[in-house]
DNA sequence: ACCCAGGCGGGCG
DNA sequence: CGCCCGCATGGG
């Protein structure tokens, strides 16, 4: 069993799950969310509820529990955005073709892929072109602070929904520009209207993989890396490979002999080693390789 | 000061 | 097609 709701409904025990490792890896910068390493605990929108949430981790499995609100709808969302029903076990077989990535597995057992707003996964990674991690949670951060709405939370918490792209169309572009988007703010801007004019996301179908790529494509700003992440993180395309330049990098140097390789040879090789989970082989690679250097030390923050 | 960050669109050959 | 360039902004 990898998961289950014990008899009060009250909490969710899950096999292999980390909930910093998830939210370090840099991933979850898809949701609108405040972390504590101390507690251990985690806080954030998911459209209008509001989830806090605890994890209590011995060795590689964990016991959710939710802090505030405790019908089985927060839970069912909790498990829908962690993807608790991955079973981790058959995935990391699958992935662990060679010692490159069982490393990766080994430093960050439990850390797993999360499934996101599709119109939240599009904004923030169109947000992330030519930007770093630190400085795409902020200006996500911003916009929500900006023009999100107060979900009620029921206690103390205070947080707010990440705003629909009918809200943000309404956004003037130095509006935006306040908020540290830069040069992206012509993309929000006409990704916004876009998607709330003439490309309905929530329509699109999530299956074929291909044809979901191209239709995001369409949105301005959305290149080939970024549509990959929607359909990873926004869709659940297991088998996309984000190839940004930290997983270009290490590919180049595990798997091409240090040559420089094109984004098609890394997914090509990509689909051929890895396939339907290249996607999570992708996220451990990615953040192994942000956070480990050679000499096993930690790497910034 | 210099370099880099979860890239993209546009212009040119 | 493929290649090359500029692009906002803040941190190391």
């Amino acid at each position: 069993m990898n998961k289950a709701y014990d008899a009060s409904g009250k909490v969710l025990d899950v096999n292999i799950f980390s909930l910093v490792h998830t939210f370090e890896s840099a991933q979850p910068l898809t949701f609108y969310a405040d972390y504590l390493r101390e507690s251990n605990s985690i806080t954030y929108g998911s459209g209008n509820l509001c989830i806090n949430l605890k994890s209590h981790e011995s060795e590689y499995n964990a016991r959710l529990e939710l802090l505030n609100g405790s019908s089985k709808r927060y839970y069912a969302e909790v498990e829908k955005r962690f993807r608790l029903a991955d079973d981790m076990g058959r995935i990391y077989k699958k992935i662990s073709i060679d010692s490159h990535v069982e490393k990766a597995i080994e430093r960050y057992k439990g850390m797993r892929l999360t499934l996101n707003d599709p119109w939240e996964t599009t904004v923030c990674f169109i947000i992330s072109q030519f930007n770093n991690v630190k400085r795409i949670r902020l200006i996500v951060r911003n916009i929500v602070e900006r023009f999100g709405d107060e979900i009620d939370c029921n206690d103390s918490l205070s947080v707010k929904s990440f705003p629909d792209s009918e809200k943000l169309m309404e956004a003037t572009d130095s509006e935006l520009r306040a908020l540290g988007t830069g040069f992206r703010s012509k993309y929000l801007k006409s990704a916004a209207e876009f998607c709330t004019n003439n490309m309905d996301l929530y329509k699109l179908n999530p299956k074929n993989y291909e044809k979901l790529k191209a239709k995001l494509m369409e949105i301005d700003g959305v290149g080939e890396k970024v549509a990959d992440c929607i359909a990873l993180m926004g869709y659940g395309n297991l088998n996309a490979f984000p190839t940004d330049v930290w997983i270009k990098r290490t590919m180049e140097k595990l798997y091409f002999d240090g040559k420089k390789v094109k984004p098609r040879d890394i997914h090509e090789f990509a689909k051929d080693y890895w396939g339907a989970y290249a996607g999570y082989a992708q996220q451990y690679l990615f953040h192994s390789a942000r956070t480990y250097r050679e000499n096993g030390t930690l790497r910034k923050k």
